[in-house]
DNA sequence: AATATTCACAACCGCTATCCG
DNA sequence: TCGGATAGCGGTTGTGAATAT
């Protein structure tokens, strides 16, 4: 991996003198270390936003665009650098499986990986991956649905980093039943309103106020404002977090019984799905539990809940 | 050793959503 | 209601490094 700070400004003398923020005299291309330490003491003491002012605020001859883009995937302290783990590999490819190519919301679920990162690393490694293993990195399902007529016959299958995880078609059925009925119920904008999350030290989740968490505060005030309003984005957050955090326990069961527990006959379930009797498993408790271990094995795990050994 | 090709990823671009006066 | 400013998102580009020939 090449120091991203130590090479030349390379692009600046191949690309067209058309700054993004259409300024002349804007230097463009790698970030030199002297920048990233301008930038983050910078940040550090007058804390982040106002990106269009504060190249000039900071001294720095960069647009406001470009430093936040520095900012958010590379010098924020939150910031994981390094390899991309065998369990982070799962839960991309899981979710996007479920969510496709909104990288924020899956770098959200992912504590110190930033959109960037997963959608080059989902571009250069998990679609092409994908596409060996004979399955479609956008629909997740299979390439060539006839085996017999299959052109990738001869070629070796990929060994997953996690084989309880496969097959992904048979997830994928399962997962975009789920997605279907929440999506509905979520509209896009509520979608997008779930922020990265960052892990404190002491593990707990906060919502700062930068980096696409803006739109959250924003609708935590409005919330506080209109409380006597029948309001219910607020809990749509709430619960599509829920539903997440479910979905990467593949607990997706524990997410239902919450959703029943807060708002009966919430979600409708769509007919034709295999998840359909989900519904009958939260009405009717004996069935409960064979519908989860049918759920379940359709991920190949046992109990409901994928644990850190699952994934090793 | 030299050259070509592939890989990995930082950075940029264009667009959209939202805020705010 | 409108329009400019701002923030954020996803797609794409282009570079240096690594690897193959």
């Amino acid at each position: 991996m090449r120091n991203p700070s130590s090479s030349s400004s390379a692009r600046s003398r191949s690309t067209p003198a058309t700054p993004c923020c259409g300024k002349v005299g804007i230097k463009r291309g790698p970030w030199t270390p002297e920048e990233d330490e301008i930038l983050a003491n910078y940040i550090h003491k007058d804390g982040e936003g106002r990106w269009r002012t504060l190249p000039k605020r900071a001294g720095l001859l960069r647009c406001g665009k470009s430093c936040r883009l520095r900012w958010m995937n590379y010098l924020r302290p939150s910031v994981k650098r390094g390899r991309i783990a065998p369990d982070e590999e799962d839960l991309i490819l899981r979710l996007h499986r479920l969510l496709g190519n909104r990288w924020s919301l899956i770098a959200g679920r992912i504590p110190g990986r930033t959109d960037n990162e997963i959608k080059n690393y989902w571009n250069t490694h998990l679609s092409k991956k994908l596409i060996r293993q004979g399955i479609d990195p956008k629909t997740h399902k299979p390439l060539y649905p006839n085996p017999n007529s299959s052109q990738i016959s001869n070629i070796p299958p990929i060994q997953n980093s996690n084989p309880s995880s496969f097959p992904l078609e048979e997830n994928a059925r399962f997962d975009r039943a789920i997605a279907t009925r929440v999506i509905d119920n979520f509209p896009l904008t509520n979608l997008d309103q779930f922020p990265n999350q960052v892990i404190n030290d002491d593990g707990a989740e906060n919502r700062p106020s930068g980096d696409g968490f803006n739109k959250g505060s924003v609708l935590q005030s409005r919330h506080e404002q209109n409380e006597e309003e029948d309001y219910t984005g607020y809990e749509n957050e709430d619960t599509f977090s829920l539903f997440l955090d479910s979905l990467i326990n593949e607990n997706v069961f524990m997410y239902q019984e919450q959703q029943q527990l807060q708002q009966p006959n919430n979600i409708p379930v769509p007919s034709g799905e295999p998840v359909i009797s989900s519904s009958q498993a939260i009405h009717h408790g004996s069935s409960c539990e064979a519908e989860v271990s049918y759920s379940m094995a359709a991920f190949g795990e046992k109990d409901g809940v994928l644990n850190s050994h699952d994934l090793a």
